[in-house]
DNA sequence: TATGCTATTATTAGTTA
DNA sequence: TTAACTAATAATAGCAT
């Protein structure tokens, strides 16, 4: 792809194998995210090989098995799953678990973002200066993609924005419980839909890679004045 | 990225996301080929959502399936697999049963390129013409692969190419057994180790990307008559 | 809805540091 | 070895059909 047109062959060379291993792999799991973001579907990758004793798994080693158990309980497989009857109830048993691991692990990393934006919110962290860089990106990216969505719905059905929200004093943490504002009531959808719903996706609202599940909306105001009003985060 | 620099977010129109789920889902494949083809690594993929019964399974669902096992299988989910001897056991048993399912079908199909090329090297298909288009293009990809790596192998270390070798008239198909043109003494491999082993990838030689495994090297002359001896097929 | 086009952007092979 | 650079190829977003 640059430079020379490549023989698509396997590579000899020890060196140039392995950058070339990691730089497409690289790419290929960017492209993963980037489908899944997009089309709000859930995709894993398994790639080994490359004398690594361990796979190479995306998007992360709980999460493939989350999904792999998910595919591997698929109706296709039924020829051979009717003579497993045993290993297939054991195996559900296992995947139900793991499901509710899984399912409370990513609800704890939303509540740390929650309790972050909460935190910044109440001016806990002025200038944001001791915050770590990992942090800031996941919260920048969060808050943009909420403004984002926000800006294209109110240019799309002509709403006007919602008035300056008051600072939030209440101890409850849960932005998804927050009043409804302006939620005109000649929409079918609300200010809280727009976000939860992430458009017409359907009823999958709480999947893996759909981060539209947030519901806090009028951090637009306070966030103006940290910075944040712009898109000062890259979408990746 | 084209046209405009797309904002990487969900998209809400159903006929767009849907049209790009597929171009990209197509991309996605196109490079875990790739990377399994340059590098000898395999590569699952594994996409659902997009309102979809079924996921959408690369590189198929058997092999998935296969890969996955292999995957699920590794040590670093041992905390929770100590609880769960029984499962493993059963589990293990199915692995290593599908195992070798995968490997003799494998094998099967690698069987079926040399007896292609078997009968081409005694002239049953004169000019190639009662070949379909796939046979042509798997048979001269192979062929084409074998020639480029002899090519560098001998321009790396300086040997003399085999001299033209006889018309094979022996029935059995099983060129791995073929004689050791010219294996030099000072070497440390010899031709047919250099085609088996991929270069230097380690010991995994019948892994499933691995399209290094076959013996045939002295075809070099018997296929320049047919129009082979350069590169007249691409390489994807 | 699907297919084809193409102006742009994105990726990357080879190279240099 | 790893990182940065860059020329060139590959992917693709938005349209047209």
């Amino acid at each position: 792809m640059a430079r020379k047109k490549v023989t698509l062959q396997y590579i000899a060379k020890d060196s140039a194998r392995r950058t070339r291993f990691r730089n497409r792999l690289g790419s290929l799991m960017k492209k993963a995210t980037e489908l899944g973001t997009m089309c709000d579907v859930k995709t894993c990758l398994v790639v080994y090989g490359e004398s690594e004793a361990e796979p190479q798994v995306f998007p992360s080693h709980a999460e493939a098995v989350d999904i792999l158990n998910e595919f591997k309980s698929m109706p296709e497989l039924g020829h051979c799953k009717k003579t497993l009857d045993q290993e297939a109830f054991l195996t559900q048993r296992i995947t139900k678990l793991r499901d509710q691991v899984d399912k409370a692990r990513r609800e704890c990393q939303d509540s740390e973002i929650r309790y972050l934006l909460y935190n910044i919110m109440h001016g806990n962290h002025p200038g944001l200066v001791d915050l770590s860089s990992e942090e800031l990106a996941r919260i920048g990216w969060k808050v943009d993609e909420l403004l984002k969505s926000l800006g294209e719905r109110m240019a799309k059905n002509h709403v006007q924005a919602p008035p300056p929200a008051p600072c939030v004093s209440s101890d409850n943490i849960d932005m998804g419980s927050l009043p409804l504002y302006l939620a005109s009531p000649q929409e079918e959808e609300g200010w809280l839909d727009m976000v939860s719903s992430g458009g017409d996706v359907g009823t999958q609202v709480c999947g893996g890679n759909a981060s539209h599940n947030g519901g806090d909306m009028m951090l637009e105001t306070q966030f103006s004045d940290l910075g944040f009003s712009s898109s000062p985060f890259p979408p990746m």
